[in-house]
DNA sequence: AACTTAATAATTGTCGACAATCTTGAATCT
DNA sequence: AGATTCAAGATTGTCGACAATTATTAAGTT
């Protein structure tokens, strides 16, 4: 699950397994979101120095997992409703832009290899009839792709740098495992049919519709649970 | 001309002062774009531990102003017409989205405030007839309200708190006193009627044109110079 | 002379300790 | 009792030194 995440260079140093690591618990949700971070507590949880714990501390800042006041410390950002929105907000415009870019970018045996990667996750799908897989590891799979196909490396490294993340935590931890799967698979094709025929306006608009679409689903959901 | 800069909270602790040093000499050019960043020398230059250089040197990375590699050190970006581009290809998605947003987020107050801040700039553009003043100043602050006005905070953090120093580089070093001044002028007039209006469909197209219409100025103007 | 290889120098990563700041709790005053 | 002040405790910020890695230089070989 690992192998689409972004701008990865084996962790060399120790900070980047701390990273990593502390990474991957405050996504799933091992270290409670909203916590506050005690320097000398992890420290010795993880057997490092403060140093190289707070080098770790920095870069979950960069990827706004964590939060830092100046002599008071860190906390794990928040996982709120407005946040997530919010996200989805940055996502609409920052992937609708990529989509329109990768449109007249991407190669085309670039696009040749989404389809058929697009076509095993259908089939995926219907033999498991499931719908995690696809939301997981398809649907991140895809749109990491065409960000990368947009082939502007500042939006790739905020979309897939610095909010991946992020995204991935919401998901984990507001249980994301949505029955828009099949329509979401739908949307994929269609704009990846957009991008095939080199139409960035069209893959551009359909991209913003799909996650936009997605958002509205979250706040549907949401307002039910909150009656 | 700092009253303007987000996300502004006094540097209380010295690794704060020294990253604010640093940042103003990369924006402009006293540290040379591209060149490798010693930390001992630096340390010695602004007589400060390493510990607290390699803390401004984070920060300095997290606005994008600095690169680091594991192991080799860290580099000022490089000023790139690529690079350019590619800043402007994200700031049009994403202040066109904090315009759509600004126009429902806005209070009536705020659009009063920015209107008469902008007839003043008028007036002082005449004035002096002078483009310097309105490119530099007025147009960061225009652009800066209205993104404060999304009230998207994840959409303030990354254009504010991320991009905004790295725009601010490049208008530096590429030496960037357009002539497009009174034609900006007026592109800002149309945004906030739309604003005003509050027709986020249309404030968002016409942000969105806004800087897409300077990056193709730039674009032109380096054409010209690369003959 | 050009290319490898080995030793040296320099730089980055990590560590533990001290200083400055903030937080907590008790004692005091109104 | 409630609020305020002050002191003790804990946490973050900063420092200098050591270890690990990389860059540089010199020697040696073809």
């Amino acid at each position: 699950m690992n192998s689409l995440n972004p701008a990865r260079q084996a962790p060399v140093t120790t900070a980047d397994k701390i990273f990593e690591t502390m990474q991957h618990e405050i996504v799933e949700g091992e270290i409670l979101a909203g916590s506050k971070i005690s320097e000398p507590e992890l420290a010795k949880k993880y057997q490092v120095s403060r140093s190289t714990l707070r080098e770790a501390l920095n870069r979950l800042e960069k990827c706004h997992l964590i939060e830092r006041k100046a002599n008071v410390g860190s906390r794990v950002v928040e996982c709120t409703v407005k946040g997530l929105l919010e996200i989805y907000i940055v996502r609409e415009a920052l992937e609708g832009m990529a989509c329109r870019l990768a449109a007249t970018q991407m190669a085309d045996s670039e696009i040749r290899e989404l389809q058929s990667i697009l076509a095993s996750h259908g089939q995926d799908k219907k033999l498991q009839d499931g719908v995690a897989y696809y939301q997981e590891e398809g649907d991140l799979d895809f749109h990491y792709r065409v960000i990368q196909g947009s082939n502007n490396q500042q939006l790739i490294n905020i979309l897939c740098g610095e909010l991946y993340h992020l995204v991935r935590m919401y998901r984990c931890q507001f249980g994301m495992n949505s029955p828009r799967a099949t329509r979401a698979y739908d949307e994929h094709k269609a704009i990846l049919h957009a991008i095939a025929d080199r139409d960035g306006e069209l893959a551009e608009m359909l991209m913003r519709r799909h996650i936009a679409a997605s958002r509205k689903n979250i706040e549907r959901k949401l307002e039910q649970e909150n009656l």
